[in-house]
RNA sequence: GCCCUUGUAGCUCAGCUGGAUAGAGCAUCCGCCUCCUAAGCGGAGGGUCCCCGGUUCGAAUCCGGGCAAGGGCACCA
């Protein structure tokens, strides 16, 4: 509807001999009292139509052919401003749309016939999640669900890095703990992983053949790292292997349990590399395929990637003196991978710590004449926990952590998602968690909670009453306090927030928009009574209340918060 | 030193890609339950939109230059 009024005036543009060189813009209007929707066109062609912007405005308007039962009305406003007033037939259609399409009101099909695959979290098996890892796997989920809100056929992915340095180090964290336990007195280096869990994994493996296994290599438990020596891989695999499974299937329990979040796939760094160290791993295609562009330099018995020629950053290593790849390789292989499996979108959510890492890898995806106009990149900034007004300290190595299990334990669920979400992913998150823990008014989450619960409640006082949200029998014209008149306006609005947010891929206007609608709401509550002797009018305001509810109930649906029946 | 992100009310933040009188929540102050849940509502005070230039009908928004904060600049991931 609102592409079809856009079109309307471009051709009203036309008529009046105006070439229209930018789209023109069709917003909500700052006050309902100017209208539903603005249009600021006349101050963006005044100068081509050689008119002031308010007689533009006027000309507009005239030479407009308006669907009448669509738009009530047009004006021209101060300082050049074509505003439309919906009409309120079409918009008690919109009722009968909330009515009708229920629990699906508010899709998009912008998406439809495309595929899309989000990437997120994607933390390695090092250690358990933490809060930081959460803005990022709440990012994804909710990027993805607003994805499919429009449309597409949306893959979540994880992938992990299950190769390389950091897992022999946490096999070699394992292992010595594992000495540690049967009484043997071996360092514990400091670069290893300091926290709890790692005991804890230590102790879940079968005692007999761990404690064998842990002894036989006692003698290499010295300040040198076995993880850094050439035969540690092989040496270290029982442990490091084992460590990985655990701390893996703890990170999906946290996701899944935790957070309601499923992935469809799980990708391996291991995959990339290939059985063998031959050309027909996938990281070695990539690399003769970047040698035979002339994009690779050989210098220090290293293996380097001119990314100076490419994006004119510096160059990096793809493959150590050692012989060993550095994360880049399998990263950009990870990438190519992606593109080929034809998806029409390709999102990456990641933490402000790869900011620098992922403009490198589009550069060599580049240079391999491969697409990359169709990947996001988002990025967002760190989590800091605030509690008695000071920032709580945290450490990975020292494990002086909070985990995002702790976190959920603490706060529950719904105010993770909602705090991690309700702010701009480019800004750093300040995570209050004094107020994150009140269950009172204070915490804004239950605001939106309330207002479903309350609606839910209201209905529940029509059933007892005999009367019900019945589309037929309601007589919607009895509407017309202002506040039924925006709650009507903010219903018709809401497909829009969501195709939006397919666009921008930005989950807090949704939240921004579903405050606003529950302020509305919370307000007319105060103003009307829905439940009363009038059947009519209780009637009419029952179907508003119920199309209210399931907006709103959508609009949480998309964010992964549970929309109570009761509080 | 270089790159990325950010700078809006006392605090935490929106501001819909350049428009109408810069908005919420919290905090402070004043009000509202004999009536569908007061986890709610109304009102008041509170602003150099970091600073200086530029672009134009018009700038919190775009550009340049400063200042400040966070992150990143490894043969770590």
């Amino acid at each position: 509807m609102i592409d079809q009024l856009r079109q309307e005036i471009e051709a009203a543009l036309e008529r009046l001999g105006i070439a229209i060189d930018k789209p023109v813009q069709l917003e909500r209007t700052r006050d309902l009292a100017f209208g539903d929707l603005g249009c600021n066109a006349p101050m963006v062609y005044a100068k081509q139509a050689g008119a002031k912007p308010m007689e533009l405005a006027e000309n507009i308007r005239q030479t407009m052919q308006v669907d009448t039962s669509i738009v009530l009305k047009v004006s021209a406003a101060a300082p050049g401003f074509l505003n439309f007033t919906l009409a309120d037939p079409f918009l008690h259609n919109q009722l009968r749309a909330v009515m009708g399409q229920g629990g699906n009101y508010g899709r998009s099909y912008a998406g439809a016939g495309k595929r899309a695959l989000v990437e997120f979290v994607s933390a390695n098996p090092t250690g358990p999640l933490t809060v930081g890892h959460g803005r990022g796997a709440v990012l994804g989920d909710t990027v993805s669900s607003i994805l499919a809100w429009n449309g597409y056929e949306v893959e979540r992915e994880y992938y992990y890095n299950d190769a390389g340095r950091q897992i022999r180090m946490l096999g070699e964290s394992v292992w010595r703990r594992t000495l540690q336990m049967l009484g043997e007195t071996v360092p514990f280096p400091e670069a290893l992983y300091q926290g709890d869990y790692i005991s804890q994994i230590a102790e879940s493996l079968p005692r007999q053949e761990a404690a064998e296994i842990a002894r036989n290599l006692a003698g290499e438990a010295n300040e040198e790292l076995l993880a850094d020596r050439k035969d540690g891989q092989a040496k270290l695999e029982y442990f490091s292997g084992h460590a990985k499974e655990v701390m893996f299937a703890s990170i999906s329990r946290t996701l899944a349990d935790g957070l309601g979040i499923k992935f469809q796939n799980f990708v391996n760094e291991m995959d990339f590399h290939g059985s063998g160290n031959g050309a027909e791993s996938k990281i070695g295609i990539v690399l003769d395929d970047l040698r035979s562009r002339g994009l690779i330099e050989d210098r220090d018995d290293a293996i380097w990637i001119k990314a100076a020629a490419l994006d004119g950053e510096e160059d990096r290593v793809l493959v150590k003196s050692s012989g060993e790849p550095t994360y880049r390789l399998p990263d950009i292989a990870y990438h190519k991978d992606k593109i080929e499996r034809k998806f029409d979108l390709i999102v990456d959510v990641f933490g402000a710590d790869h900011s620098d890492t992922y403009p490198d890898v589009l550069a060599a995806l580049r240079g391999l004449d491969l697409p990359i106009d169709h990947i996001r990149v988002l990025i967002h900034q760190f989590v800091s926990l605030i509690e008695e007004g000071k920032k709580v300290k945290m450490s990975t190595r020292k494990a002086a952590f909070v985990t995002l299990d702790e976190l959920i334990e603490d706060v529950g669920a719904d105010v993770v998602r909602y705090f991690f979400l309700s702010k701009v992913m480019d800004t750093p998150l300040k995570f209050d968690l004094e107020l994150a823990r009140k269950t009172s008014d204070d915490n804004p989450v239950y605001y939106l909670k309330y207002a479903h619960a309350r609606m839910v409640n209201i209905i529940k006082r029509g059933a007892v009453a005999d009367l019900g949200p019945d589309l037929s029998a309601a007589d919607l014209s009895l509407l017309a306090l202002p506040e039924e008149r925006t709650l009507l306006h903010l219903i018709w609005w809401f497909p829009e927030v969501v195709r939006r947010a397919g666009v921008t891929l930005e989950p807090h206007h949704i939240i921004v928009a579903l405050e606003e609608f529950a302020k509305v709401f919370h307000r007319y509550y105060t103003v009307a009574r829905v439940v009363t002797d009038d059947t009519a009018m209780s009637t009419a305001r029952l179907v508003l209340t119920d199309a209210c509810r399931q907006t709103l109930a959508n609009g949480l649906a998309i964010l992964g918060i549970e929309a109570p029946e009761r509080m």
